[in-house]
DNA sequence: CTGAAAGCGCTTACAG
DNA sequence: CTGAAAGCGCTTACAG
């Protein structure tokens, strides 16, 4: 039957017996623990791949006290901009888990409710967590620190305790802010998202640093936050142009896609009379024309470094407290000066 | 120590030598299967829920040679338009698998790679598996179907040996189709997605149906697929212009915002101009002035419906091959008549 | 109604 | 270098 099919699976005991060996021996050619005579052990690595046997994951784990098994913390309240990093680095970690053997778990919170990761945990199905975000109030990260479990954190936050990987959004928004700024542009403006994310605070200071660096002094009055309705945006882009702002740097692409079709609508050139920098390159300025100067995160990447750490902090390895990833600064049209 | 306090935990043993049981006892009465006193069980059921004692899932699902766990299978290679659906579908499946103990562990897949699906098929760490869409050509299915795992599939398919879960996307565009038509708008066009999608050729059909009920002729010339890039709607927009098109669907809510925001350039007024449908209702479009008539699905309620078919087949009850679920139909300002 | 025992498929001291 | 045995924490015929 086909169902039988499926269950059906040939165990250790089974490529003992068919080569005359004790299962103490089959399980040590497997592992690679233990001492055992290549001869035997080539034996035993032969059969096995010819005969397609698979260990059985949940006995080796039952044994050994493991699940291999992490869960992924996901929030069940996002922000459609933000669903393309949560999957890219979804995409790294379970990349990352698989090389390992080890599997994702998903686990969705909201801000109250963060029962699934408490079930997870008491049912002892994961043996590490993965925080996608970092927020300043943390309730699973409170929940982990309790229950003891080993975690890392995508994402930065002050608390030394926390194991963190992290884009370096403070670099990244310095490099491409002083990149415009060498280029002699001076009134610039920044549009930034909510100002209680970590994140849109490492923004805003690698954009304070630049002109730090260069000994510029940066207009705080054209420093705008929480620009998340679009009309909002509407009235700073008016703003804006009032002002003759040369470049507006956008926090992220949801804010500079707004920006742009208001723009167009009041027929304002890009980069001739305005310009443009976005610091994160989605699908969807991709293929923007003109093309938007913005940085570019590896976030498939970020994912398989967060999860890479974790398996390491698992092994009983040192790991750093803080791991931040590079990035690339992609120059297009909307930043042209003219010529 | 931290690590030796997340580890610790009490077992059935601990609490049959408590009370003074068997093992045997305790199970039972955790489990409700098989004969046991009233006052035994209630003895232990106080006794675990006092002393918070846990199931070890791992240890039972070797027992019972089940993993509680199921897979969900995600495209790696996405739009971005269809995150939220996803998104929403996995907040569904996980809360439903929670409420009776399975896990949900995610598995990408890309066209020419579902490595990671046949990964932890081999390794035997799930009962079942949800594909998250249905595509013409399914390698991820064949494999399912090879491998003799029990699953159940999210979208439509022709393969009646397929246990699918959709939205009823035929009776929805039909219905919408139907209240604009009873308006009295005659000139329509339809402007649709990738043709080769299952999911495009049910709304393509959903359309068709509410002409043919209302013995009206529709327009071939004026249904238009595969709209994906942005130069393309700029075209077909001047085309319906031009024709004097009445009111124009959209099958998805990145088309019809490209759609709008075409209009708005072209300084053509919606719904005095042109009236404007989607057959979606996304977060992209929920604040635009003016409001957008669409259709609207629970694609959470979709993957919850997804996940308890699922358990049901493993638990052995007969499940309906096929089951559609409701939608709701907005009409906002976007296709109101002029009085 | 209750329990002793074997078993799920692996690992790992301990002996040899 | 190899193996017999106990154990991971549960379940489930089989006896009583």
């Amino acid at each position: 039957m086909s169902e039988a099919e499926y269950k059906k699976k040939i165990t250790i005991s089974d490529v003992a017996d068919a080569l005359g060996v004790s299962k103490t021996t089959v399980s040590r050619a497997i592992s690679g623990k233990g001492r055992i005579g290549t001869d035997t052990r080539l034996k035993v690595l032969n059969y096995i791949t010819e005969h397609h046997y698979k260990p059985n994951f949940i006995a080796r784990g039952l044994a050994q006290s493991k699940t291999f098994n992490i869960a992924l913390v996901l929030p069940g309240d996002y922000y459609l901009t933000e669903l393309p990093f949560f999957q890219n680095c979804m995409l790294g970690i379970s990349q990352a888990a698989g090389k390992k053997d080890y599997d994702v778990i998903i686990s969705m919170v909201t801000p109250n409710d963060n029962s699934q990761l408490e079930r997870v945990i008491n049912n002892h199905k994961v043996d590490g967590v993965i925080l996608s975000r970092t927020l300043v109030q943390d309730a699973p990260l409170e929940l982990l620190k309790q229950k003891n479990v080993p975690y890392v954190a995508i994402g930065s936050t002050e608390d030394r305790t926390v194991v963190q990987i992290d884009n370096d959004h403070v670099g990244a928004c310095k490099e491409l802010t002083s990149l415009l700024l060498m280029q002699g542009i001076r009134k610039t403006a920044l549009l930034g998202g909510n100002r209680n994310h970590i994140v849109t605070q490492k923004r805003f200071q690698g954009y304070q640093e630049a002109f730090h660096e260069m000994n510029l002094s940066m207009d705080e009055a054209t420093v705008y936050f929480d620009v998340e309705e679009t009309y909002v945006i509407e009235k700073i882009v008016e703003d804006l142009l009032d002002q003759r702002i040369e470049c507006v740097f956008c926090m992220d692409d949801y804010i500079c896609m707004h920006v742009i079709s208001c723009l167009r609508r009041k027929n304002v050139k890009i980069p001739q009379d305005i310009k443009v920098a976005s610091f994160y390159n989605s699908q969807m300025l991709k293929n923007n024309i003109p093309g938007i100067t913005s940085l570019q995160f590896n976030n498939c990447e970020l994912g398989m470094a967060a999860c890479n750490t974790l398996l390491n902090m698992l092994n009983g390895e040192m790991v750093t407290q803080r791991t931040l990833l590079g990035y690339d600064v992609i120059l297009k049209e909307s930043t042209q000066m003219k010529h």
